[in-house]
DNA sequence: GGGGGCGTTCGGGAAAACCGTATGCTGCTT
DNA sequence: AAGCAGCATACGGTTTTCCCGAACGCCCCC
């Protein structure tokens, strides 16, 4: 069972059998098994891999939910606390997550939750494996991706929040160049899709960098609320006209796991 | 995992073996085995046989819904139709059971139900062992087993439906003795409740024989509902003063198993 | 005090899980 | 065109699991 959840998740058995720990020969029996057992195919084989069959997929929705829900009648019977592993962006977990870890600790005391804070790839790559239970992150449009590294299928998602992105500058300041944070970055990207590639930048380290550059006039920059607010508030900065999008702060999980994420999920949406 | 639920429901490794067309020594080894995978006592051993502990009862609520899980599962990914079987009275599968059929067949119809009229005894023995996924009786009282035939523990229940019984004879007819139906029949358990051991009676093999010698005048009988409606309304029969107690019809099925009877609990409470 | 119920331990045999290797396949590179 | 890299899988071996029958210790009751 859990070496077809890897299968289907690495899209090879070589690259399940590494996850495993176990044999390429010894994964590939399980997956054998697991069909004989079903009298289904569950995987069409290609030469570049295994690909999930109609049936496959259908198992592959509730394996999820299976495994956890075995997980979780180990958990109560042992009387071991729950733990869940949320990963986020850094601004994200700074500004957005504590007020939801309060949420889920007074609702749930019971629950023990791991933060690590990732990259935007890395938390795609985290909860597509499995080392992480749910990602929060910044994105747009109506699919995971819409800013870019778009993960393999699997995923499921909420938005939680939205960010407002204002295109500010010191005022009196300079205009040019477009102050941007380092590739990878979710504004950075997003910044991208707005200005194209013909604007002149300068790409610095990160977005506090890029704020406080623009806060001594260096250029204008396109920023979150929650990093402007104060500084547009005071006049720090102002607001350069822009019709800049709205991003979404967006959770992301492995479809099927919602019942194991239940409590988060609900701490998130309230 | 399956051993552990059997040796919960036999209450012995004896049992659970037997039922299991196992070794006890098998048996034996699988509860030990998991235990040890779990690091908990999930029984007592005493020398009458095995009684659960506090992780252990924790367990079996939850095991029974893990096993249907991923019974639901297989069943989801192979296609097959679902399948409940269903175990009741006679006279409730002939007069309680068609709308409920019917509501089941209209709300799912990828739903087969399988029906068995059995005995009281039977119908609590089946559901225990899982031969049953549910039976339709008639009891009395806050817990199973008001009437009489109180099985093992494990089995949570719903009263969908209520019996009135009359105590009626014939117009003219004698009033003696107390016609009963064969020992085992819930309305028999209900009359000599309600008249104990000290009245003249006289015992037939069945309700409807019952039924039959009152309105020919043989003697009373303490007698449902729905068997003398007709013959009250027109006056074949008339009812004498008696305050007798109103039953339950009850769905019994093995608690934690809820999942599985889902729909199955709804026709019937609607 | 012995018989019958119980669960468990023991040794052995069958089955399954896993491994390392070898093989055939495809696509890409040289 | 030949070779190489990556893939899944068939094969033979070893280790672990599963199951059995028999034997043992325990307790209760006759």
């Amino acid at each position: 069972m859990r070496g077809f959840v890897a299968v289907a998740g690495a899209g090879t058995v070589t690259g399940a059998a590494d996850r495993l720990g176990l044999a390429p020969a010894s994964v590939s029996e399980q997956v054998r098994r697991l069909e004989d057992s079903l009298g289904v195919a569950l995987f069409e084989r290609t030469p570049q891999g295994m690909r999930l069959t109609e049936p496959g997929a259908t198992l592959l929705a509730r394996a999820q939910a299976l495994l956890d829900h075995a997980e979780e009648v180990r958990r109560v019977v042992t009387g071991r606390r729950r733990r869940v592993r949320i990963g986020a962006l850094e601004m994200l977990a700074a500004v957005k997550l504590p007020a939801v870890i309060r949420r889920l600790s007074e609702r749930c005391p019971d629950l023990d939750v791991d933060v690590r804070a990732l990259t935007r790839q890395d938390l795609l790559a985290e909860v597509t494996r499995g080392g992480l239970d749910a990602a929060l992150l910044v994105d747009s449009g109506p699919a995971i991706g819409g800013l870019g590294f778009v993960p393999p299928p699997g995923l499921d998602f909420a938005d939680v929040d939205e960010v407002r992105l204002f295109l500010v500058a010191a005022p009196g300041g300079d205009r040019d160049p477009l102050l941007v944070s380092a590739p990878g970055c979710s504004i950075r990207l997003a910044a991208d899709q707005v200005f194209g590639a013909e604007v002149p930048r300068r790409e610095l380290t990160s977005l506090a960098t890029a704020r406080e550059w623009t806060r001594q006039g260096l250029g204008r920059a396109l920023l979150p609320d929650f990093v402007t607010e104060a500084d547009l508030a005071s006049g720090a900065l102002v607001p350069l006209d822009l019709d800049a999008p709205v991003l979404a702060v967006r959770l992301v999980w492995q479809r099927g796991r919602e019942s194991a994420l239940r409590d988060v999920l609900y701490a998130m949406s309230v």
